[in-house]
DNA sequence: GGCAAACACGAGTCATCGCTCGCATTAATC
DNA sequence: GATTAATGCGAGCGATGACTCGTGTTTGCC
């Protein structure tokens, strides 16, 4: 079973597509990010996001085979920008920083990729996405969830491992909570959420990795 | 425009309900409440509400006039219930409290209720809820904030409101995602997940509140 | 028992929404 | 220009689900 992917290099499926249709999917995949993150994905129909893209629904389903498609297409290209802010976030190199600027380089660039792209915490955090979104956001929890784990086990070496996890799961709900907080602010009160956002996590954190 | 409500002291519609519809009535809020934990609120159909209460569609539109109906008075009970375990949480002997026991007063009962209603954050979570539950929901939260809000502003009388604003918000949304965490737990770890929680809650606030 | 109202049923109605299909238009290649 | 494939359209199909209605049953009251 081929998956529809913008990639010509995909076998079985030698769709040639021409510029206007690669025009048509980027215009639609942006006209569907807006309503999902002002409807959510369950919300939206396809008809109002070929609206919203300006064309008829029949041209969508030229691109898409079905509504879950869309929102697949656009979890990964979403997922694919993450995972760069991602990659940089968790370098081993910032493993050696103290806490204070350890949590500034791993918290700002996944703040601010969350503030660039609203659509990825409305199609991750949605009740109603459909099950390949679901899976890719448990995964991409998870991988997180164990670096934390792992960072957290080079401070902690003694503590057993429920300990560990508990506390990278505490660490991590209040990270995506405090998060939340950041993106609904103000703009003027940004800088200060994302302040506050630090200090929870440093006071929570600092006498469990000791002064580094 | 009269509202449906239980009561018969209602002027315009004097409907005279027996014990069977009574009892009709509990059973399809009970089998609602249920349906809604499992599948949210906008993916609960009304034919499953009544399979689930063993009834058929007719008879569960005999006592509410929709959808909708079924979700306001199911709030409706959830948040009376909610307002005696508010009450207990925040009455202001507590506030004399070192901070540790003032979070055992304040974080029991809340989680307790939440325990043992779950249908409560199921309603108040989901994305599609009828814009009534929303309106009680806001009211609620914002009712909370205020409090936590008040409680603050006794601990630190210097400082400006929108700090104080700033530090309830947080301190609340600490709460709400540690509370589902302790929820989504093993029940043999959630006696830890609670800790955890107030351990949270403690560092952030102790430097905040002094040693009182 | 007799009557009216409340209760119960479930097939059917209606609106919505994902999706299709026949056909028109545009672009690439010769 | 001719041919072919890609693109574009929008009315309409089919399934789903909220809700109704005609009819039969049970309960409260005399």
């Amino acid at each position: 079973m081929p998956e529809p992917k913008s990639d010509a290099t995909e076998a079985g499926k030698p769709r040639r597509r021409q510029a206007r249709g690669e025009r048509r999917i980027a215009q639609l995949l942006e006209a569907a990010a807006h309503v999902f993150c002002t409807t959510g994905y369950a919300a939206a129909s396809t008809n109002s996001i070929a609206r919203e893209a300006g064309v008829s629904p029949g041209t969508l389903y030229q691109f898409f085979p079905n509504k879950e498609a869309i929102a697949v297409e656009l979890g990964d290209q979403l997922l694919a920008r993450w995972r760069a802010s991602y990659g940089q976030a968790f370098v081993p190199a910032h493993f050696e920083l103290p806490l204070d600027q350890l949590l500034d380089a791993v918290l700002d660039p996944l703040i601010q990729f969350n503030y660039e792209n609203p659509a990825f915490s409305a199609l991750m955090h949605g009740p109603d996405i459909p099950g390949r979104i679901a899976r890719d956001h448990d995964a991409l929890h998870s991988s997180m969830l164990t670096r934390v784990e792992e960072i957290l086990a080079g401070y902690l070496p003694a503590a057993p491992e429920p300990d560990i996890t508990r506390i990278a799961q505490t660490t991590f709900v209040i990270f995506k909570s405090g998060l939340d907080l950041v993106l609904a602010a103000e703009p003027d009160q940004r800088e200060a959420y994302t302040a506050e956002l630090k200090t929870v996590l440093f006071r929570y954190l600092e006498p469990l990795v000791g002064d580094r």
